[in-house]
DNA sequence: CCGTTGCCCTGCCAGC
DNA sequence: TGCTGGCAGGGCAACG
């Protein structure tokens, strides 16, 4: 499941291959999967359109056309992006392919097809709703004390939440928590200063070093080369009831907490 | 405004 | 072996 780290790898891959290309055809077979605007039609709007820039805002990865338009994907749980030479290499369950002068092609592919391709135009605020990026420097103690305070909302929920945070998602919400010794269902406004320091530094830790390793492959993600990430091997607690706590030896125990499997040590995080 | 619930969708796998 | 029911989960709409 592509969180900040997978679509920042994604990003860094797409930049170099897909930047200066022009947009020569556009295939949309699953019509709701490619989204635009009122009475524009997806594939005949992106058509001809140049590529001049990629960035990632929270999960999201973003295309930006030379008219000031965006090709916003959001990429759930199953969602890739792959730069292929040629139609031999397409993934099962490609659903819209972005054609280049010259043959090579972009395939945004889903076999749950959940995630959606956007066209946006140049003013629309498509992301007025989500939260601080946090790796960027407004993601500070402060700001972050200020999301915390007064909560009733457990904080492992709290973390999930894009309109606070952007990007994190249930494998880094647990890893970070356990980083900082903090026990997920624990109220967001209960935690005390230090322990907001704690987490604020375990989230930025842990997005890094998963960016290093060029994200986390558990069983969909792959790069923009259709390569796999390397952070699964460096998991803590996600995914891992029954095993030893690297950090104090107790059994990990998976819960649920807000609809999702929650992994944690309850010797260490309190 | 805030928090909760249900829905979308298909691959996978435990259990029979 | 073959089937099935339940689970996985991010974002959004609807609701209280």
């Amino acid at each position: 499941m592509p969180e900040l780290p997978e679509v920042e790898t994604i990003v860094r891959g797409l930049a170099g291959k897909v930047v200066g290309e022009t947009i020569s055809r556009v295939e949309v077979r699953l019509p709701r999967i490619a989204l635009a605007p009122p009475r524009v039609d997806f594939a005949a709007a992106v058509t001809g359109e140049r590529i001049v820039g990629v960035h990632r805002r929270g999960k999201y990865a973003v295309l930006e056309l030379a008219s000031g338009a965006s090709l916003v994907t959001g990429l759930r749980m199953t969602g890739r992006l792959v730069v292929a030479a040629n139609a031999r290499h397409e993934l099962p369950g490609t659903h819209v392919v972005l054609h280049f002068k010259g043959g090579r092609r972009l395939g945004f592919s889903d076999v749950r097809t959940f995630g959606r391709m956007r066209l946006v135009g140049s003013n629309e605020a498509w992301d007025e709703k989500l939260g601080v990026e946090p790796l960027s420097s407004y993601f500070t103690p402060e700001a972050f004390i200020g999301m915390l305070s007064g909560r009733t909302t457990p904080v492992k929920a709290l973390l999930l939440d894009q309109r606070r945070i952007a990007g994190i998602g249930n494998i880094y919400a647990c890893e970070a928590l356990w980083e900082a010794r903090i026990r997920p269902s624990r109220p967001s406004g209960r935690l005390t200063k230090p322990a907001a320091h704690r987490l604020r530094r375990a989230i930025v830790d842990v997005l890094e070093r998963a960016i290093e390793m060029r994200g986390t492959s558990i069983d969909d993600y792959v790069d923009a080369d259709g390569l796999q990430g390397g952070f699964q091997n460096n998991l803590s607690v996600y995914g891992k009831q029954g095993r030893p706590c690297p950090r104090c030896g107790a059994g990990i125990v998976r819960t649920v907490l807000a609809q999702r499997g929650t992994w944690w040590c309850r010797g260490c995080q309190k």
